[in-house]
DNA sequence: GGCTATATAATAGTCTGACAAATAACGCGG
DNA sequence: CCGCGTTATTTGTCAGACTATTATATAGCC
């Protein structure tokens, strides 16, 4: 009873958008789905900051906070007398591991997993040649035990996705290339999302596993061409597969 | 004596970083300059916010805001009583247009400026190709139109640079691919920083219109083949030529 | 009448100072 | 030696006032 603020609860607070942690981080993600799911469309003005921070229940400064979030990932602009406008697409960092997870929160477009699938398509492979030639023992012993790990547990646990992961990452970081690894490492956790969507349609979909080890076998033989073709295999498998779940369940 | 906020001069303000606009933003590039620059190692803490905003003669919550935006990219992370302290490189957002930007304003190192033609030689080349199947007329005009430009005006002129540009990003954009587009032109622009540099350097590098013209006629003929194989030359040839420049003046 | 300089108003930007919450580190007691 | 509450430090949040910027409207000038 004493402190005022976030007790409120009733019909008045409309924060309780799922967990939070930090308020401006929370508003931040609130307001970069509605912009990413098109709620507010490139050009729209948002409320001043009074307004905004008020219908919120937070502090002006909190607010700004999370514009400036906003701002530093290309989503809105700010300028006094104008106001904060929501920028256009071509300004969007879409790359950003956030700005990724909060596309996937509101069920992407098609449109857009096709396209992140494409520039997949493109990126993967090239690293996979790169890592053939670059990779160390270390590396390879650690791709190895992730793909033994995965082999055991399957995607259906998490344990099993998180040896996945490993893999991928362990093969981007073979690459010995910074840029690479941080944006396809984006891209992969993105699209890994869709991974659970996935394996719950179908019951089990087709096993990944044997072209994650011609992957794997490629890299270790240290032959650049053939690592590429596999690894443009299993990606093509997993476009596969999530396109067909997505045509099963066109929900929206 | 009324305004005893910014008046202030003479020795002991220590914000004249070039220009400015907004506070925060001025401070978020000082500090990220710093960081990716390595005066700030990851794992470092920062000042707390109080002394923080104290020795840079700006109020707390300015450079709070400052604070969140390297957050937003991924540079920084702060947590309470811990502090804030530098992330490590792997989450940082090197292919966020500001953050690159920070790198080229601390000569880049060599490793890195490698790394990134080697992702450009991976992307580009396969943009070149998607936007040979789906290039409309529009779009290639305007591709003619920024090459024409471009060999009246040369590289030495900003209007030549910028007819340079227009048509990479026109070949980007006719990829209908959104984040494929984000990437390289970021890519893109921070790499042609150098182009400044190489120009100074080397009296006119060699003339990269030839490279253009078969990159844009292959597009035109819709064939996707020949169009990523001439991207293919001319980033290979701009990669030369950065790299006779650094070689021939290693001054740090 | 059309153009330019100026006033106006609306908005983001900045500052100050206080209090709240989280949590790592410490110390106390079992 | 280990668990558990205490404390200190730091970020997080709040409130309200004032400043700077700029788009728009207005008035003045040619």
């Amino acid at each position: 009873m004493s402190k005022a603020k976030e007790a409120g609860a009733g019909a008045d607070g409309e924060r309780e958008d799922g967990f939070s942690g930090r308020i401006h981080g929370s508003i931040a993600r609130a307001l970069g789905i509605a912009i990413v799911s098109g709620k507010h469309q490139p050009g729209d003005v948002l409320n001043n900051e009074i307004d905004a921070s008020e219908q919120l229940h937070v502090s002006r400064s909190a607010y700004r906070e999370a514009i400036r979030i906003l701002a530093a990932k290309g989503l809105v602009e700010s300028r006094p007398k104008t106001g904060t406008r929501v920028s256009p697409r071509a300004r969007w960092s879409l790359l950003d591991p956030e700005v990724l997870a909060w596309f996937f929160e509101s069920e992407p477009s098609e449109a857009f997993l096709r396209e992140l699938y494409e520039l997949r398509m493109i990126v993967e492979p090239a690293a996979a040649a790169l890592a053939a030639e670059r990779r160390d023992d270390a590396q390879l012993e650690r791709m190895r035990a992730a793909l033994v790990a995965m082999q055991h547990e399957t995607l259906a646990t998490e344990a099993g996705r998180a040896a996945d992961r490993d893999f991928h990452d362990t093969v981007l970081e073979a690459t010995r290339n910074a840029p690479l690894f941080t944006l396809s490492s984006s891209i992969g956790a993105a699209v890994r999302w869709t991974t659970i969507f996935k394996q719950r349609e179908r019951e089990l979909a087709r096993d990944p596993m044997p072209e994650h080890w011609k992957v794997f076998d490629a890299i270790a033989a240290g032959r650049a061409d053939q690592a590429r073709q596999a690894m443009e295999r299993l990606v093509n498998l997993a476009l596969d597969d999530t396109r067909a779940a997505i045509e099963r369940r066109p929900d929206r």
